[in-house]
Order: structure tokens, then C-alpha cells, then sequence
DNA sequence: ATGTCAATAATGTATTGA
């Protein structure tokens, strides 16, 4: 089963490019996130006509996540729990039943700038929500890969120009500190499992030539379950897709499981 | 700070968020 993490920037701005990717590229699953749609507006149609199942959590004008899968999606979850007065929509889970089980959660991590300020305390007190629940799957014991886009740099060899982000809240070691008691935890952070040293990225600038230039920074992640890191396959990034026609500033990256 | 883009409230362009 090969699954992918792709942050679109907007359904609609990009539905040609992305249907275009998923006649290509051909995922059993693809988690979205930035589709700033409301539910109603998404056009689910064209990802039906391919034989896609369809969960969205959006909401007007920005944020927003999906799940398109070509597996029947059961138990579907919207929102982060831990916050009811939390109006983003950055998250969505939902169980996907091959041989196995594997629980999908897809979210959209604050991005948290300008660091400090209200935002960068959203960011972090999102990021301990994400980690309760994590928690609260590990003690299911049921097989769960957490995909999307993370809004973290890991290390410094996850930058292009890694002292251009010293202040940057994609990067601050308060940031890096939370994303790391995530991992430690017990997941697996799928690409690092399969590739190691710097050059990997996942996100360029629209502005300034950064594509051109390979100014980019490695934000969208998975993070594995032990039981998922177990049916684990292979897990890599697809870089060409930032440089097709009217593209996302994110480029998807895949894992394959054994599911 | 920015060689940019997308959505919004509104019909030309500023604001927000990234």
C-alpha cells in the first residue's frame, strides 16, 4: 500500500495538478492538507471518478486537511482532541483495513510564526495535544503512521541554509525539543529510517528563485507506530513533483507499507 | 526582509497566512 503526505496549497488553485499527480503517481492513500476549502466546497467528484474515498476536515479560507483513499475508510475522526475551543482544522484520522489495520492520522501542524508570540505558544500547545494522542494510540496497541505536514525541522542538515532559520519557529529548539518527545515516544520517523545525511527536502519558497536555487527545507514527515514501522518498506520523497506545471510549494512524500 | 502564491472581502486591491 503506498500512501502519501502532500500539503496542495488550496484544492482549487490546485485540482488540475493534483488530479494530474494522482492519474501518475497512482496512491492508495494520499493524506492533504492547506485544502482551504470548507467541506462543502471540496470538489470530491473528479477524486470519486478515480475510485477515491473522500474524508475532509476543512474550513473557510485556510488550514484543512483530507483523506483520499481507495480503501474504505472507517472510524473517521475530525480535529485534534484535547482543545474544544480549537476552531482550525489541522487534523483527521481515519482506519484504513487491508490484512491488517493501519490507523492513518493526518494533520497540519501549526506553523507558529512570528516566534514568541501567540502562534509559536499555539504551535507548542498543539504539539502536546498531538503527542497525548499518540500516546493514547500507543496504548491501543493497533498499527498507526502519523503523516503531514509538521512545520519542523528536525536537524540542521533538514535546511539548505540552516542558519537562515536560527529564529524561525520551524526551527527553534523549542520546536525541534517537542517534535524529538514525540519521537521518543517510540515512533519512527519513516524517511531517517531509509536515508540518511542532508540534501533532503520537501518544501521550497515560492519566493526568491528557492527551487531554481534548491533553497529547501525537509518539513513534511511520517512518524510510525512500532507495529508500522514493522510493515514498513520503503519511505522517500518525490522532489520532482515541485518542479511540475503550477505546483504546490510542498512536494509529496510517500511510505510504503505492507498492510 | 523577500525575485511568491492563494483566499477573502469585494469588483480593484489591500490584508492575511504561509
Amino acid at each position: 500500500m503506498k500512501i502519501a503526505t502532500f500539503n496542495i496549497n488550496g484544492v482549487k488553485a490546485r485540482i488540475e495538478t493534483l488530479l494530474a499527480w494522482l492519474d501518475e503517481a497512482q496512491p492508495d492513500v494520499a493524506l492533504l492538507q492547506e485544502i482551504k476549502s470548507v467541506d462543502e466546497g471540496f470538489p470530491r467528484e473528479p477524486f470519486e471518478e478515480r475510485g477515491y474515498s473522500v474524508e475532509t476536515h476543512g474550513q473557510k479560507g485556510f488550514n484543512g486537511v483530507a483523506i483520499l483513499s481507495k480503501v474504505p475508510l472507517e472510524d473517521v475522526m475530525r480535529g485534534l482532541p484535547g482543545d474544544d475551543t480549537d476552531e482550525q482544522a489541522r487534523y483527521i484520522e481515519a482506519t484504513v483495513v487491508g490484512e491488517r489495520a493501519l490507523r492513518l492520522c493526518c494533520l497540519y501542524l501549526p506553523n507558529g510564526n512570528p516566534a514568541p508570540g501567540p502562534k509559536y505558544d499555539y504551535k507548542l500547545a498543539w504539539m502536546d495535544r498531538l503527542r497525548a494522542r499518540a500516546q493514547d494510540l500507543l496504548a491501543a496497541e493497533e498499527p498507526f503512521l502519523m503523516g503531514g505536514d509538521y512545520n519542523i525541522i528536525p536537524q540542521a542538515e533538514d535546511a539548505a541554509k540552516p542558519e537562515s532559520w536560527q529564529t524561525d519557529a520551524l526551527h527553534l529548539p523549542a520546536s525541534r525539543e517537542k517534535f524529538r518527545l514525540l519521537e521518543n515516544l517510540g515512533l519512527t520517523e519513516a524517511f531517517r529510517a531509509r536515508h540518511a545525511g542532508p540534501g533532503h527536502y520537501s518544501f521550497w519558497d515560492y519566493q526568491a528563485g528557492a527551487w531554481d536555487r534548491n533553497n529547501g527545507i525537509r518539513i513534511d514527515h511520517f512518524l510510525l507506530s512500532p507495529e508500522a514501522a514493522d510493515m514498513m518498506e520503503d519511505c522517500w520523497i518525490e522532489t520532482a513533483q515541485r518542479g511540475s506545471t503550477k505546483p504546490s510549494d510542498h512536494t509529496p512524500v510517500w511510505v510504503e507499507m505492507g498492510v
